[in-house]
DNA sequence: AATGAATGAGAATTCATTCAT
DNA sequence: TATGAATGAATTCTCATTCAT
């Protein structure tokens, strides 16, 4: 009857519905979003099917719920962007492995997520409004304030922000069709793309 | 009844198949390939239902074959690579105008392809070894090469050549996840992804 | 692909509507409308589940159905209303005759749709225009003419024709609700009816 | 645990369940039995679901509840019939009056409980024995007693006893599918009733 | 006694696929 | 070969009922 939350209650609730998430991720990575039914979900959270209804309005929203999820972390990283005073080479090379190590571990929860995405509008707003643009947008600002401070070459910045932005979400989707190599050697994947990027594959001046 | 084909026949068949194909790439496009339904399919090739299955044996196959069809125009692309004696820069630039201007205009495409595939093995298998391992081949080959002749500088050509490959994928990606900016400029892409990758980002030297 | 149906499907259309309507007004009788369930209407018509969408969209559209084919009897016999030049009584009694026996054989239709009707806006709105408003209003003419003629006595025509008509919708509800007199005896209902409703329960005068 | 009640317990208990049959009857009424859910009722009635199974055994005990305090009052009233020595038509008035001040206050209760009540055979036999029977029973012998006394004309007793109850019902049943006049009029039925009903149609004799 | 989260049977509906015409 | 009605398995979601707290 009361309306505001016993603070126990709210643990729990939070705790099921982390639990779902959890079952979710798994099976929809497995099977796909459509293949996968609500009652392998619920097989997998251990629960029975009509529980899922206590916490999420429909199949859907639960697969909402994951991107939220995904969007949280996303957000709490977006704050330190910026933070540092470093050398543009360090900071760009810092910058891509964080993002790395955020999205490598979570690469099946892509998987569960993004072909969904590609075809369900409301999904796909939800994460291009809420990751995508405002990861642009503080991209495009640092790269802007760099170039003019001489530290980056004069590119066309809205285009290369999404070109490094797209290197990382490729890369996630040559491994998500199959390359071993990529899943086997991510770890590697910051030094490259810095030396790739940042220098170029114009040979050396001084050789 | 005949194994033997007739020529006409064959002729009529694999029109039949690319009206069915044609039809099937806009409808999964749309409304993705689980939501869309075979009476979607027929309704928009102008066919009965039942007539699909004449040509091909499951709604799944008809996404193969959409796959097909791309990896056909993939395979002829393929033969120009290398061809040339150009300049490492010219070429990586018309190597990479000619991918973009194929994969753009079949942007519909993949969004109705790269879902499934994402999730199942098969047709994921399918790509992965018809199109994405012969790329990345020929890639490395050409890379290794140049390498040697100290047209390129030293990196590591597997996870190279999979980041820019990828960064093509990833802008593809982009746009599917409904950047407008990247749809409207694609044509700029090439000379872009030229200069960020092959100049890097560092300021030039001569500053 | 044509739009102008070949009258043989027309046919058969029809023909398989009236299937399904005539299952389940058995079904709904039996065990109500949402006791049913379109498994039980499908076998009791002897087909699949599914067939049924393919000639109704719902399950409350085959309600609807059911209660359309009502109409239709219904406007069928309003023509016939006021067409005689008959004495008063002995029109009053051929009406109810007539109410009566299109009514009664139809009882259990009653029974499947009424409990819905009451519940379901749509469809009571359905009865209420279509058949209860037109009954009323030509009842009111023909009473206020025959009341200018002196033929009848000057009674409030709006709630006396309700009443007449609610005599007839009361027995059956009596009936539908377990009383086995006017099962067994309704032949005699328009007799009792014309006596009571028009000579009334006052003794006779001559008396 | 004690079988012997505290009286206290009794009245907590009838005031706990009138309380639930309160609720229920308007959100049966509202929305139909099935379409009704026990939260439904339980939000009405201010309490949680399980509440309601600690006085009622199931869903259907509750309408059943419903009717049962229906019949109570139906009882109370049915004391008062014969009582008195009156006129037979100014009596018959009165207690057509009377049945209609008690059934039309309710009429939301009739629209919850008859749906049901139609369909369910455990609750049409309860109305049908409880309520229907006994007032027939009564009615036809009054009828009989006054038409021996020369009081009524002849007629069928057991049919005119149904027709008369039955044209209340009917009323109401006109009313509960939409008819707003008798809604608006309904303190007038008694008049227009007895008019028609004892008098009859017919012309007045001394016109 | 009251609560409301959990349960899981059950229902409406969809749709890939078949097959008689 | 083309058709599209028929099929029925499979799926999402609902909700009466139970029961641990």
């Amino acid at each position: 009857m009361t309306d505001a939350r016993d603070p126990i209650q709210e643990l729990l609730i939070t705790a099921r519905r982390n639990q779902i998430l959890d079952a979710a991720t798994t099976v929809f990575a497995e099977k796909g979003f459509h293949r996968a039914t609500i009652k392998d979900v619920a097989r997998a959270a251990g629960i029975a099917d009509g529980t899922i209804y206590t916490y999420f309005s429909s199949k859907t929203e639960v697969l909402l719920g994951i991107l939220n999820r995904l969007n949280e972390s996303t957000e709490r990283e977006m704050q330190f962007a910026l933070g540092s005073e470093q050398d543009v080479r360090a900071f760009f090379k810092a910058y891509v492995r964080q993002r790395i190590s955020l999205i490598w571990p979570n690469a099946e929860v892509f998987r569960a997520v993004l072909p969904e995405m590609l075809v369900n509008v409301e999904l796909r707003d939800l994460y291009y409004q809420q990751v995508l643009v405002p990861t642009f947008r503080v991209a495009e600002h640092y790269f802007l304030a760099q170039m003019e401070a001489g530290q980056l070459r004069k590119v066309d910045v809205p285009l290369a922000v999404r070109a490094i932005a797209g290197t990382v979400l490729g890369l996630l989707m040559t491994q998500l069709l199959g390359d071993e190599l990529i899943a086997a050697r991510w770890e590697e994947l910051p030094e490259v793309l810095t030396t790739l990027m940042f220098d170029g594959l114009k040979p050396a001046e001084d050789a």
